[in-house]
DNA sequence: ATAATAATAGTAACCATTACTAATAGATAG
DNA sequence: CTATCTATTAGTAATGGTTACTATTATTAT
């Protein structure tokens, strides 16, 4: 049938779990180090098939290149723009917060929503002791 | 000094009143039909001068080319999924909202917000008819 | 006018991602 | 088992939006 448990799937998915947050070349680099001979296309290829069936997340960013997420939890990401670390947030007032807005979108536009995007970015509190 | 303003940033300015959140390459179209030279690049440069400067708003889209809009007021978008089209969505009871979330990802992150990018997809009255 | 320098047109390069294709590996059936 | 069928892969080519580059043109300052 059409679901056939690759090593390499394993693999993508073992590096989700050791990376934080990582891009597809991320995840590539840290594959190769114990099996050299993984394409980037299978990379590419199955991070959008496991995003696509909900069982990770796929996090845009516009400029730089997709990152992906093990969490496949709906939550929301804030970057920061000096050193490039991702932070989670979630929570219960968060989820209906979001909701509210899905509501009033959907009652001003008419658009019933089916999908958000969202990215945060700033400077983290690290970064602005520096 | 650095303005000079030109008449291809003129023509690009009337462009984007008369399209609808086009795209870079839908302002180029538009003004080639008057003014058949200008470059594809151009359009491009000055377009990202404008977003940067904050005279106009970037609407990043992922997977499809951004979209430009005449109006900078900071405002969401939500694009239907069947026909394209983009709505705008913007009220007091909105930006309200919208604070909410930058206060409790700083909170909870420790980051400190200065941009956001969001997006909103679903279908829209019109292509539910059908 | 002359010189200095923004900005442009045209084109090449970039780079993340997708598409393609021949080879591989794992399942299925006799 | 052996032959066959097919999902998946490795490797590479192509795509497409965007940026970079460069010689030329247009605008401003002297
Ligand atoms: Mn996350
Ligand atoms: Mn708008
Ligand atoms: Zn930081
Ligand atoms: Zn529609």
């Amino acid at each position: 049938m059409s679901k056939r448990y690759s090593a390499q799937k394993m693999m993508i998915e073992n590096a989700l779990k050791q990376l934080d947050h990582p891009t597809a070349s991320e995840v590539y680099e840290y594959i190769r180090e114990s099996y050299p001979n993984i394409s980037l296309g299978t990379v590419y290829r199955n991070l959008g098939l496991m995003a696509e069936a909900g069982e990770i997340l796929r996090i845009p960013s516009g400029d730089s290149p997709d990152r992906f997420d093990i969490n496949a939890h709906e939550h929301l990401h804030v970057t920061c723009t000096k050193c490039g670390k991702v932070f989670d947030a979630e929570s219960e007032k968060l989820e209906d917060v979001l909701k509210k807005i899905d509501r009033f979108l959907q009652e001003s536009t008419g658009v019933y929503i089916e999908e958000r995007t969202m990215l945060f970015q700033g400077v983290c509190s690290n970064c602005r002791k520096q």
